[in-house]
DNA sequence: GGGAAAAAATGATCTAGATCAAGAGTCGAT
DNA sequence: ATCGACTCTTGATCTAGATCATTTTTTCCC
């Protein structure tokens, strides 16, 4: 456990601002584990051992039911942490972790989570904003599923993209296979969706995508901050540089 | 606030085992609200300035989307509260409350929330404990939701019934318009769903409910613990009064 | 560069459940 | 009991998206 990826750890938000000795107990069996794409990170239905924060590559959280159906929970980039809710409640996993790409990640042994927990206030605190945080993520997630068509949350997402490069010419961060399970649909919807989003001046080649009238596609998507914003940060305040 | 309330709301698990001084802290400016069935109990969109805590009563979580669609987040029982992740976040809730039954409830402000998680590192703990359980309810639901026939959700409730009451005659808690949120459906579906079950040996009359052979609806609608039992209780150690 | 193999687009069907539209109980108040 | 207002049931469509099948495009490895 280098210290570049300690510090890595340190300013992720459960960890940010805790003291040097708490941390220093919870990472202290903590170990570096590199998997290849395909693997399973994490197995449904038994007690966690550890705490997984993934720090390369991505992670898809997958239910799966009695017979055989499966159903993406959540997908996870860098710096997310999975998992924690059953590491924080001591109860089986309800979903198990496939590693998308080729990752590489920090299991953190659950005993040390929990004993850092119960020990330091502000490592609770923290994990308390973290799962508060988490609640909010799985429920705009539901939001995004259960109120809008397939075509409106690509066109939205299309638009997040946008807003947050300023560029109306960008590279998907994702290959369309991983975009369909982030959407919730299937790579075929996603054709279609990229195919009906035609008529609102969007053209992809590959994975570049041009947006010829952003406004068209914000028009016809019904974006919403309370479904397509992070909200991770302070809610801005208005007037962000302005006195008084 | 009377006392026999501040003793229920001491018992329940974001308030149990805390110190008698911060609860006096915590709910000092509480005040209780009574309102009628169908009255909007928490706004959507804005930051709430309350934490409801549910004493009699049911509300439902909906959230809506721009264009007017809605769907159900959650749906609360007595001791259950509400609007926490917003709360503890200080951000915009992402889903409104609605009283489906005339409703008691506590609204404690949230800066007391806040200000005693802050400065009380049991209440910390335990707030942290509540969010973990929510995001394993919600996970639930959406196994539920998306790994399951409706038919087979409805059978896997009244198997939960059977369950939890001992016996294969049962009345529903719930009137069907709202057992049909609760498993997200329209009341038609539930309806059909009950008519499919009829072939596992399911009578209902009224609301009242028998099961001529549990065994049988068990059998087809893939009942699975992970998804069905809520685990608020330590994972049943075996054997519970067995020896060795 | 050529050619296998994976990813993507397109087309044709299928399906669970929603929606729309009537009937049939059920209940409470007078 | 009678009315009227619910809730529930049942039936007839509709639809978004999944699934299955085929072609086209990209990728990438020697």
């Amino acid at each position: 456990m280098n210290s570049e990826i300690l510090n890595r750890l340190a300013s992720i938000g459960p960890f940010s601002g805790v003291s040097r000795g708490t941390l220093e107990a919870v990472f202290r069996d903590a170990r570096i584990r590199r998997l290849p794409a395909g693997a399973l990170v994490a197995e449904q239905g038994a007690r966690p051992a550890f705490l997984d924060v993934l720090l390369e590559g991505n992670v898809d959280l997958i239910g799966k039911g009695p017979d055989g159906r499966e159903t993406v929970v959540q997908s996870c980039e860098p710096m997310d942490c999975f998992v924690l809710a059953a590491v924080l409640t001591d109860a089986p996993s309800l979903a198990g972790g496939i590693a998308v790409a080729p990752v590489q990640l920090v299991s953190i042994p659950a005993r040390s989570v929990r004993d850092g927990a119960a020990s330091d206030h502000l490592l609770a605190l923290n994990l308390m904003g973290e799962q508060a945080r988490q609640v909010r993520t799985i429920v705009r997630r539901i939001k995004n599923l259960n109120l809008r068509s397939a075509t409106q949350r690509l066109g939205c997402y299309l638009i997040s993209q946008y807003d947050r490069t300023g560029s109306a010419a960008f590279a998907l961060p994702l290959p369309k296979r991983q975009l369909a399970v982030q959407l919730g649909m299937t790579p075929e919807s996603v054709s279609r969706a990229f195919a009906a989003l035609r008529e609102f001046g969007v053209s992809v080649s590959g994975r570049t995508v041009k947006l010829r009238d952003p406004d068209l596609v914000r028009a016809n998507c019904a974006p919403d901050p309370l479904i397509d914003r992070d909200w991770r940060e302070p809610p801005a305040a208005c007037g962000g540089g302005l006195p008084g």
